[in-house]
DNA sequence: GAATTTGTTAGATAGTTGTAAAACTATCGT
DNA sequence: ACGATAGTTTTACAACTATCTAACAAATTC
């Protein structure tokens, strides 16, 4: 099996650094579980499960897709948020990397 | 080969969030480079790396040992710091398993 | 024990950021 | 076109944090 290991591509400096600060506020961490747990996440259902405004979370999701973790498209007026796993497999193999441990090339 | 995908152990939600927190700040994260780079890294040194002050560094190694990534003790009046690679594993392994990324239990 | 070197702690400051309210834009159904 | 629903942007603010200086503590060497 191929492992997330080699994630297939490298992230530049400033990606890494965005995703590093994307995924520091649990709050947004927790929207990206919620987001990728669902196929195709309306940005509605969030805010029935986050006790926070829509201007929050709209903030939150574009910090995520700044950070390139996400995806999001209009669709109607809906928004679809998918999860780059890709994009979080280059993060942790590149942090991997960087510190010297165990399998990374 | 056993991948660092299964990584032992599991983490506490307030330690991965501090460990998201400790890998948020650029520098950290260079301090962090730097003393998974020699076996035994006199924190002394890392001042010679960065433009930051004695007092800066100091806080920011404390914050990595407090997230689990980094054990230090004193060893004479040198500091050693050692980085936790298997925390580092078990954060990354946390962080698929949560957005449901392959290869994780 | 005094001087030196190394690291810590306390206090202060400047910059960052998570959050919300309000105003705005976009899309759909009628 | 109108009204309703979904999401964005602006502005403001409180909380946090990276950083420094200065004072302190710990360990070594003379």
């Amino acid at each position: 099996m191929t492992t997330r290991s080699g994630a297939g591509f490298r992230l530049t400096t400033r990606q890494f650094e965005l995703i590093a600060k994307a995924l520091s506020d649990p709050r947004r961490m927790a929207l990206l579980e919620t987001i990728s747990g669902e196929r195709n996440c309306p940005c509605q259902r969030l805010r029935d499960q986050f006790p926070v405004s829509k201007a929050t979370i709209s903030h939150h999701i574009k910090e995520l897709v700044r950070a390139g973790l996400v995806d999001a498209r209009r669709q109607g007026h809906y928004l679809q948020c998918e999860v780059r796993r890709d994009v979080l497999a280059a993060y942790t193999a590149e942090l991997h990397r960087r510190t010297g441990s165990a399998g990374e090339s």
